[in-house]
RNA sequence: GGUGGGGUUCCCGAGUGGUCAAAGGGAACAGACUGUAAAUCUGUCGGCGAAGCCUUCGGAGGUUCAAAUCCUCCCCCCACCA
């Protein structure tokens, strides 16, 4: 197998090494123990987190072991490094609640059974330290002369917000992780963004003060899209990797919808589909690429979620916006069903009619966003406006107002004339009401008969 | 602790008594063009069944016919000095 660090390098993980030769010697003999760090900041990550997530993935299907240490104790005190302001800092039960949500996300990715994979809190130790005792024996191997140089506190030193004792102490904090996971695991080997690099290096120099020990580091770069966001980024806020907080159907469109220029690159690193066959998508371009961005959808949503839940995004979003072949000779090893037939799905089981079977289907592939309306509550017409606010549609009535006066809003596919039409029984159409604003939000109305 | 400068709608940022739901930019949303892409152009961009009314400019009071703008107290941030 392909040493780590090659694979890494050539799927886009790495930016910066360090002791790049000794770093390799050091993987190659098969079990390393490398940690990444995440901030207990929200109860779940999002898809600002995958790039460290994967690599972790890649570090287990390569023999190695991984750590992901989850920031109980630092999340109390907030990393400044390349941050324009200081976060507000979160209390001791937040930090909780949110190491426990994200350990189950890492779950999905990882492999924790027979320690294949570690998951550790770094509140356990960091909460025990005691202050002069940590002064003498920790805080006199940082030269501050140096710290106040680093790139990661720069943005900071240089703002009018300024950077205050407790933030700057966070690069200490870190730097201690780093040896006591050396100390407990052999742990040798620290990934991360490359606003870690600082911290990153600041452990690395006191594993060597202290344990005359050589340890390394890795960073990842900072993935935007070519238009220049952060990954990861909406308007509505992050996309989260937990179902209740984006849902795979949202989660899906998200990839879909990724940029021309960015398909290969997010594929290398968002999927494990093999770096040869995504190469190859460099003989693509235009619409061409929709189906490598179904492949990319799909994938990236079957490693978060599930086969299941990515084919129901899949099936759902080929009925809103019709059906498309995958061709066979586009990413191979991507098991998408590639003429998008729903009737050969893991779902259907055998002897049932094909009607039942094509009901099951419908019903069990379907994850468009829905909601459920009793019928009779269109006896007296319901404003189409009211309606579009209230299924979510738009943040307001008036936005709704707005959407449908700019021609924005569509009721089973014909659009809206008059915010105040009144919809009736007469637009049900096999149960359901279908509400589209603009080319991309759906929402369905299923409706109850009393 | 002293002195000075600040806190404006999602973000940046103008506004220093009425013409202010508040310039400009960004983001976002919609339309056209398309491929559920990008770019471009156009429109929208606090709430309310829209008439007008209500809420908003760090917080609480006050002056005034009228306050984001003036006064008082408080909270927070920054710079310099100590």
């Amino acid at each position: 197998m392909a040493c780590l660090l090659e694979v890494l390098r050539e799927r886009g993980f790495i930016e910066q090494t360090t002791h790049e030769a000794e770093l390799k010697a050091y993987l190659e003999t098969g079990k390393a123990t490398c940690y990444i760090g995440f901030d207990p900041t929200a109860s779940s990550l999002h898809v600002g987190s995958l790039v460290p997530i994967m690599s972790l993935a890649h570090m287990q299907r390569h023999g190695h072991r991984p750590i992901a240490l989850v920031g109980g104790g630092t999340g109390l005190v907030g990393d400044p490094s390349g941050k324009t302001e200081m976060r507000k800092l979160l209390t001791p039960e937040m930090v909780d609640q949110n190491a426990i949500g994200i350990k189950n996300q890492l779950s999905r990715f990882l492999d924790f059974k027979e320690d294949k994979a570690l998951m550790l809190n770094n509140a356990d130790w960091l909460t025990k330290l005691e202050y002069i005792p940590f002064l003498r024996d920790f805080g006199r191997h940082f030269s501050v002369n140096r710290m106040i140089k680093a790139e990661s506190y720069k943005i900071r030193l240089e703002s009018e917000e300024g950077l205050n004792f407790i933030e700057f102490n966070y690069m200490l904090l870190q730097a201690y992780d780093f040896l006591e996971l050396f100390n407990q695991y052999e742990c040798r080997l620290q990934m991360g963004g490359s606003d870690q690099w600082g911290n990153i290096v600041a452990g690395i120099e006191l594993v060597r003060k202290i344990r005359q020990e050589t340890v390394f580091g890795i960073t990842f770069p900072l993935i935007t899209t070519s238009s220049g966001a952060k990954m990861g980024k909406t308007a509505d806020g992050a996309v989260w990797l937990d179902p209740d907080k984006t849902s795979p159907y949202d989660y899906y469109q998200y990839w879909i919808n990724t940029d021309d220029r960015d398909v290969a690159r997010f594929m290398a690193l968002f999927t494990f589909l093999p770096i040869e066959e995504i190469r190859t998508l460099e003989k693509f371009s235009g619409e061409a690429l929709n189906s490598a961005k179904a492949v990319l959808a799909f994938e990236a949503t079957q490693i978060a979620h599930g086969r299941e839940e990515a084919l129901k995004a899949y099936f759902s979003a080929q009925r809103m916006f019709g059906r498309r072949v995958v061709p066979e000779d586009i990413l191979p090893s991507s098991s998408i069903i590639r003429d998008g037939s729903e009737s050969d799905t893991s779902l259907k089981t055998e002897n049932m009619s094909s009607l039942e079977s094509e009901k099951l289907t419908m019903e069990a592939l379907d994850s468009i966003p829905h909601s459920d309306i009793e019928a009779y509550r269109f006896k007296d017409g319901i404003p189409a406006f009211k309606l579009y606010h209230q299924v979510g549609l738009t943040t307001s009535g008036t936005a709704a107002r707005k959407l449908i006066e700019q021609g924005g809003a569509y009721i089973n596919g014909r659009r809206v004339t008059s915010f105040d039409y009144l919809l009736t029984e007469d637009d049900i159409v096999d149960l359901e009401i279908v509400l589209r604003a603009g080319k991309k939000r759906y929402h369905k109305l299923k409706i109850i008969k009393k």
